[in-house]
DNA sequence: CGGATATGAGAAAGCGATTACAGGCATCCG
DNA sequence: CGGATGCCTGTAATCGCTTTCTCATATCCG
């Protein structure tokens, strides 16, 4: 920077108010300094920036995994999002873990974050604390809780998968199952099941434990489940999956079993992930703007960092999209 | 800093020396600077660290789009590898633009990061030129080049590809056709073609222009691009895709049509991603091992910044995955 | 037992910015 | 024409840490 000025013969103090948009600079001075920065190929220190203004334009987001199309979509919008607004993403995975998920907390803490965007709102004591600690505020995302403190972006999980159950009933299924997510620490996963659960309850249903089957997001697990359903004495006519992936494994693994979906079973997924609209049959599914829905967040985030007044609860919409999986429940 | 070393009735220097693990520190010091940090829960600044030691523990990885299973199962691998090793990583992605990849790289700069990871060899001169004035140390991943003076970690896109386009003309076929990557400013997607084209030749064959598609890296324009091809008056009997995300396109767009594969025209794809092995018909691909690749790549940076010395290039052995999506040639 | 050698810890000078605070110089007004 | 005003720019303290000196103490050896 001392080079720069230099250069501009100005001092550092006038290099600072020329990078940083503000206070008067006369246009001429402006320009040599410029000029001088752009043939010195200077680049200012973010390090001594944010040591210095005791601020960062770096927000730090935790997805459970980054290898899953849904949250490397929402990492992709959110990092053009952030970058309009001048702001750095730092991205970091938690494996579904609250222990990791302090850890990366920990971490972007280290690296001065302005603020965090979470997935959920399961998140350890020590992960609260130490953001406390540290005043810097976060969103939650996926989840929307206008009931709790904290300033959440998302959807009632057990409400949306709800909408879905709905329609299936309404074609006539009377006998359901789940492929559920792993719902250890994920209010996500907790959130649907308990959706499902409570909506046929609702209708007078049961949903025995020997038809729900908790696995990972993963096509081969999901196929494992899937077969596993459909070998019980009485299969379910309709199977309801934690997200997409399950789905896929639901439609791959009856695609190589031969088991005609929606003529011997209706499936429903969660996500619209890209893929879904292209498998045959196409999945019906929950379509999640998730691009807006960490966008919204970030919205939500920079106005809570600039000061500015914010719902605390945002609720993104959500909709049911009617494809090839699903049809009447088979007459028995 | 100054919290802590009060705390423990010692200097800030001492709660350096702990901190960074060298140095003399007696045990018992030690023990208390530790007690210290973690009874007021203290973050050390990595911005001031970075400041005053000249050197980040920051690796930055860009690539064309996180949005991409193979580059974000990479970024899992790449991310979990530098943690281990006391490295955070930066994540940016390049749209497959220079122009955007020097700015991702400039924003890495800001940030002090030690080292860059870019994909392929294609960058622009003013990305070149600031990573040199920043004597930061850059490799390229997905490509092998021994001969330039640029360390990479990768294969040799035009000789792999062409070992897929030797088993289709050991299982008969003769007219070939290509869904490609756009080769603009891509140098794997180049190689590929090459690598097709070259093989052919030397069999005598040619691969005309008309049986050259190229799409973007997306389901819905690779099944476009199948389509046009089986609409031929002379369709192709072999297509060898860029990547895997085609092959699923053209899986899925012959599922929808009615084409049947391997018996009407044999696909091979490129990557191998979890997907691949579990469609119908599974797709004979590429196994590429991307996160092996990554860390690989990563400890030739690491190599690099602690001035070891290293090779300048690895080769990453890949391997063909004959699957259901290829067979003999119909017989015409 | 005295002086050389390790060992452990502190003082203080930066690292590269930001930002009060201060001040120069036109301009403007009475 | 003098002083007030406002625009622009410079000086210097500061951010939280690392790191070089420096020094005190403990250890060792002849």
């Amino acid at each position: 920077m001392a080079d720069v000025a230099a250069a501009a013969r100005v001092s550092t103090a006038t290099v600072s108010r020329v990078l940083n948009k503000a206070d008067y600079v006369k246009p001429a001075t402006r320009k040599a300094v410029e000029e001088a920065i752009a043939a010195l190929g200077y680049i200012p220190s973010g390090a001594a920036r944010s040591l210095s203004s005791r601020s960062s334009r770096i927000v730090g987001a935790i997805i459970p995994s980054i290898d899953n199309a849904l949250f490397a979509a929402g990492m992709e919008g959110l990092q053009a999002h952030l970058g309009e607004r001048g702001y750095h993403l730092l991205i970091g995975s938690s494996n579904y873990d609250p222990e990791e998920e302090y850890q990366v907390c920990r971490s972007f803490l280290e690296q001065h974050a302005a603020g965090v965007i979470m997935m959920g709102e399961t998140h350890s004591p020590d992960c609260l604390a130490v953001l406390e600690r540290y005043a810097t505020p976060f969103v939650n995302t996926g989840v929307y809780s206008p009931e709790r403190p904290y300033p959440c972006v998302g959807f009632d999980n057990a409400a949306v998968v709800a909408t879905a159950v709905r329609y299936l009933l309404q074609l006539g299924h009377r006998r359901f199952a789940m492929i559920a997510g792993i719902t250890a620490d994920n209010d996500r996963a907790i959130g649907r099941l308990r959706g499902v659960r409570a909506e046929l309850a609702a209708n007078g249903l049961d949903l025995p434990d020997e038809r729900v089957l908790e696995c990972r997001y993963d096509i081969a697990e999901s196929r494992a489940a899937f077969r596993a359903l459909m070998r019980q004495p009485a299969p379910p006519t309709a199977i309801v999956c934690g997200n997409d992936v399950q789905g896929f494994g639901a439609i791959l693994e009856a695609q190589h079993s031969g088991i005609r979906i929606p003529e011997e079973v209706s499936v429903v997924g969660f996500d619209d992930l890209v893929l879904s609209r292209h498998l045959k049959p196409s999945l019906t599914t929950i379509r999640v703007p998730t691009q807006e829905m960490w966008c919204r967040a970030a919205d939500m985030l920079l106005a809570l960092l600039g000061g500015k007044d914010t719902p605390r609860a945002l609720e993104i919409e959500t909709s049911l999209i009617v494809r090839e999986s699903t049809g009447p429940a088979p007459k028995r």
